[in-house]
DNA sequence: GAGACATCTGACATCGATGTCAAGCGCAAA
DNA sequence: TTTGCGCTTGACATCGATGTCAGATGTCTC
């Protein structure tokens, strides 16, 4: 099956090749009926360029890198989930790519990997996208950059995010307004930017409300569920226990689940428990987890979008801020009568 | 940033283009001094061949398509990561592409996409690896292909898979020495020829046992949570009600534990659940999954391998059949006396 | 010493598209 | 009529690599 080549099309049509690509790049400067001509010996055939070719003479691409620390992960399945979809519609290409810091000479693999294929953007997840040596490698590289849910601004690349602090305010206040005082807390990574925002967001939250933050309520963790498990029992052992503990993700969240069935407290009676990212498993759990609906796929679509606009968006590397959900489910509920006593 | 090519190389080495060329590819017939010299000059220039420009000219191509019914399934996370595992060794890119049949014209979008961009491989998951036009298309393109789990036999595409009847069957076997002897199912989505198989291992070995097959304790399923749940208070209601249920995967079963615990029927000491994969949610659970670990990490791994193995493994479509684990957690546990008594 | 042969090497065409540029055309202004 | 300009078109070079092939060595044989 010998492919399809401009040069066909052109002979066909009865045109030069050059006319051909002006056809479907969509170029000014061809005749209406010549245009129409062409258009359909292109549809009739089934003309598709080829990519390849095209990169190798024109600078653009049409494939887009997502960037991932770790992609196992629930979310980044979501964000994958979304980018794909846009990415298809666009008729454009993801390549996935795994980035770890663990070894030596990482940059430099990056570096080669990007300088053998070149992207017609990036998108970079957290915590990737604030790794300072990835940007400069990207903006070194000249490839556009989306990053998701960033740390901070960096003016050489667009970003895509959500209040995280606001929403982990308002699923605190949710709490305190179900009539918790004690409520446990369970860090993020601290790898992810986000981990800090989520934690300002409900250390705000119980300021406002005029109540104490203790210090032992407050549990390092890295958004698995491994670490919400060994948190959650730390938390529930002995009688002094929250009535409410807030994981800073989903995966934490279930770790607390588990945690108290084994303890035999019961949720959400005399235990709420809430997470944050409104994952697939926060409602495979039971009781299904309140959250905080963070939306995954329509970010990476925005990013994908974002990274496809040629000149109509050169505005100066936006920044859009995508709204939240605050999801309540049945593992939250009133505080336990003992402790609204308090 | 000017890109480095092979005519600097060249230059700076003091030969044509062509000799760095074969030196880079590793061919014959170049002086064992001006390799050694040409290889100095690109690793201190830490040049790069575009792999653009090399698939153009050449027929191969370094990019592997990972295709996907649904790539928000536990499954899809664990195939990819062991494919980006591998790719990343190999100095191969993923290119991720999802595909469904709900459109018409589906299989055009599939070989248009095909036709813009020559793949250098192609991974098939279920139930994609099962759909003839598919496999069609692939070999009209002559793209090699690895199915992953396929459900019948195909002389043009490589096979990677799992004894799935033997797992099922052996799984059902270890719920038979617990003293099941009234045991649910739950079949899988019939779109996927595993699901087939599952059933088949899960009979036989009732079959051996002497136990009898009740139509009433075998529900449709679909592999997703929602089905499981459905399923499972189905035949969780009423008093009539099986001492064990084997799901033929783990979102299912997390649906049936999910349906128990909302019937308040303890696990494992009422009930035991059995799924399969050993996805991450199985060890999520509460509590934690009896499951049958499928190598999905090291199928993908293998798949990789298989498809960039060019002259050396061209021994007729190989088949790979790699082994599983029974993986036996807290879901399941001995029979209730009431009902070994029967 | 001539011929045969294996070993090296580079000039050149090629893959399939796009960028550049000049030429041909019609039409309006001078 | 001439000049000038805007529209339309295609010839040709180009992107960065590899395939082909011919020529240049050196070695071995008769």
């Amino acid at each position: 099956m010998k492919p399809l080549t401009l040069k066909d099309v052109a002979r066909q049509a009865g045109v030069s090749p050059k006319t051909v690509s002006r056809v479907i790049n969509g170029e000014a400067y061809v005749r209406p009926e010549v245009r129409a001509a062409v258009q359909k010996v292109v549809d009739a055939l089934g003309y598709r360029p080829n990519a390849f070719a095209r990169e190798l003479s024109s600078a653009r691409s049409f494939l887009l890198g997502l960037y991932f620390d770790d992609p196992a992960s629930a979310y980044a399945a979501d964000v994958q989930r979304g980018a794909l979809a846009r990415c298809r519609a666009l008729g454009y290409h993801l390549v996935v790519e795994q980035v770890t810091r663990d070894r030596t000479g990482w940059l430099e693999e990056c570096e080669a990997s990007l300088r053998s294929m070149r992207l017609g953007g990036a998108i970079l997840t957290p915590p990737l996208c604030d790794w300072p040596e990835l940007l400069d490698l990207f903006a070194r590289m000249d490839v556009a950059v989306v990053r998701i849910s960033p740390g901070d601004v960096d003016a050489r690349a667009a970003a895509v995010e959500m209040d995280e602090r606001g929403a982990a305010r308002e699923l605190t206040e949710a709490l305190i307004a179900l009539g918790h005082r004690d409520i446990g807390f369970i860090q993020g990574n601290p790898e992810h930017h986000a981990a800090a925002r989520r934690q300002e967001g409900f250390e705000a939250a119980m300021a406002a409300a005029g109540l104490a933050l203790h210090p032992e309520r407050t549990l390092p963790g890295d958004f698995t569920f491994r670490a919400g498990l060994a948190a959650g029992e730390r938390l529930l052992s002995g009688r002094d226990r929250p009535s409410a503990i807030f994981a800073a993700n989903d995966e934490m969240a279930l770790g607390v689940l588990v945690a108290a069935m084994r303890a035999g407290i019961a949720v959400p009676d005399q235990l709420s428990i809430a997470g944050f990212d409104d994952a697939t498993i926060a409602r495979m759990a039971w009781p299904p987890l309140s959250t905080v609906h963070q939306p995954h796929v329509e970010m990476a679509a925005a990013a994908v979008e974002l990274l496809t606009r040629p000149a109509g968006e050169q505005k100066a590397t936006p920044s859009l801020r995508l709204p939240y959900t605050l999801t309540l489910r049945d593992s939250t509920g009133p505080a336990p009568a003992s402790e609204t006593q308090r």
